[in-house]
DNA sequence: CTTGCTGCAAAAGTTTTGCACACGT
DNA sequence: ACGTGTGCAAAACTTTTGCAGCAAG
């Protein structure tokens, strides 16, 4: 709540930031909700992500940088940025909830490893017509595909034996 | 805890059962741990599940037949079972963890519905080769693959309009 | 001005852990 | 016998919700 940094104005992804901005104002008013100094804040945190991230981290950025947003704050925006379809969640592992940008990116897997928690994305150009196929088969709308290995990293199986 | 109804003798399953009683119990002797009434009982409710299930759904299951386990046997029973490679995790969703029996199965997929939340899997042949891929090319061991599809069901476009 | 938003703290829900006692091997 | 396992209840954690005051459109 301390506006001692305009929200419009974030210190990196300038290029990107401009337009989700936008995206993210637009998705707000056709609901009839209120973009708020916190809300761009929470999406200044998520884009100053890189890859994978969780609630927390976002909150920690948020700290770093002098913010202090409620929990619940975050994660009523975090659920917004979801149905805005600006993030998507990643689930990596069933404890916590994983997002990461998804606007305008194309489909990605995730390669987890089981010993360090590592996660590797990898492109997966396939995984858009596997959905698509698999989603016509049933009779369902395609909303998310989503593609998670997990493996022993070689890091991993170095430092165990 | 109640010797009513001997481990060594479900209902049902009986084809597959013996096996993997076999495999459980192999597993547990190499890893110093017991062959106890209830881990039997656990591993018998895990058989008796179709599909994706979830730890309170086992424990559903043997209350109807009569168990009663304390929850904390159930969740560490699941956690050797998927050591053991018995069972592993589908994530379908970031508040609980969603289980299936894995063992000897070929990988699957599965389309998940966001508003009704019927599950349908769906073979996958071409995952395992992808796994195996993608993890040479990182250089992991490959350990499982897990491709998750949400979208909406026909059911709920249906009844939502 | 009206309606939604925030922060706080409490609630909810799943999974884990500590402990005293019981049981497989 | 020894080392694990079990049940219970409390703890741990992430996420949600209720509410009083505040702010965006």
């Amino acid at each position: 709540m301390k506006p001692d940094a305009p929200a419009s104005m974030p210190d990196s992804n300038d290029g990107i930031m401009i337009p989700l901005c936008a995206v993210f104002r637009r998705f707000l008013k056709k609901q009839g909700l209120k973009f708020t100094p916190e809300r761009a804040l929470v999406l200044d945190a998520v884009l100053a992500q890189t890859g994978v991230f969780e609630a927390d981290a976002v909150d920690g950025h948020l700290r770093s940088k002098g913010h202090r947003l409620g929990k619940a704050t975050i994660y009523r925006t975090l659920k917004h940025l979801l149905d805005a379809g600006i993030i998507g969640e990643v689930l990596i592992g069933a404890k916590q909830s994983h997002y990461r940008l998804t606007f305008g990116q194309p489909a990605r897997g995730h390669l987890v490893c089981i010993a360090t928690g590592r996660i590797v994305e990898f492109a997966a150009p396939e995984l858009e017509s596997l959905r698509d196929r698999i989603c016509a088969e049933h009779g369902f709308d395609p909303v998310s595909v989503r593609l998670v290995i997990h493996g022993v990293s070689p890091e991993a199986r170095e430092s165990d034996e």
